[in-house]
DNA sequence: TATTACTGAAATGAAAATTGTTACAGTTTA
DNA sequence: TAAACTGTAACAATTTTCATTTCAGTAATA
């Protein structure tokens, strides 16, 4: 839908901090949440959290309105919303990475590598989004009690 | 099996580089091959590629041999890893990641968001695991021509 | 219309993780 | 004893991640 390749690394905390974020939102339905609130409960810089809504944004997973009273609130029902898209919506690069160099070109498996790899990797992860079809956020949200 | 938590951080190139090593040894049987050999395919330093020899060895998938004449060669037969092992190899965390910081324990959706996560890729990485348990290293060597 | 409370975004810095390098003791072969 | 390796530690360089500051722009509202 939309890729923001720009600064991140498909990694460590975005997929986790992607959904706090949502979470949070699913739990406040028809209110606009302020980056400062939703940092709160994260525990991380503000500014990460809008750097985070600006991503999920572009992929249409929520809605910020600008000025006083503004704030996030979710694009549509959290019933709508797989963790499937979410891992969309922060992935990029391949998930289980590759090394940074070149392997070398003159050995007949380091010409190759790269490619059975895109291929192995592509269906694991074709395997882990079906998985994460099977659970919507707000599925996720009702195991907080 | 055995877990070396020391310095790595379940990510990037690790996979990539502990299958780029096991594929050439698959491909060598019968042979040690020197680290400076492997390093040469895989473009890295020889000591990471020792580095990671260790935690082959230490997972069970590779032995060592001292000395001149040295190097490494599969423990197992080729038709007997399994992608999945590779994987269980190197990995360590959790794959999706979490915050680094720990959420706030006053909010509800905080304190309880991370027993939530930790069931979501519990399941997801099963999910993970099954696809990459389908291809043994024999199998993806096949692959090169 | 001035103030308040937000977002959006850039720029910069600090911290952490990853990767590379050097060095050298120990092992085995010949 | 020399040669060619492994094993490992220590440290440097690089890259990535995360935090902070700052400020322009927007919208509500008093």
């Amino acid at each position: 839908m939309y890729c923001n390749n720009k600064n991140y690394s498909m990694s460590n905390g975005r997929f986790a901090i992607s959904v706090h974020i949502l979470t949070l939102l699913a739990s406040e339905p028809e209110q606009y949440c302020s980056s400062e609130y939703l940092s709160g409960s994260i525990n991380i810089n503000p500014v990460l959290v809008r750097k985070e809504l600006v991503n999920l944004r572009n992929h249409g997973l929520v809605i910020s309105k600008e000025g006083k009273t503004g704030g996030s609130t979710l694009a549509k029902s959290a019933g709508l919303i797989a963790m499937s898209d979410i891992y969309d919506a922060v992935r990029e690069k391949q998930f289980l990475g590759k090394s940074i160099n070149e392997p070398n070109p003159a050995c007949t498996i380091g010409r190759q590598i790269n490619q059975h790899l895109d291929d192995l990797y592509r269906e694991s992860e074709r395997a882990l989004m079906q998985s994460l079809d099977k659970m919507t956020l707000a599925e996720f949200l009702q195991k907080f009690s």
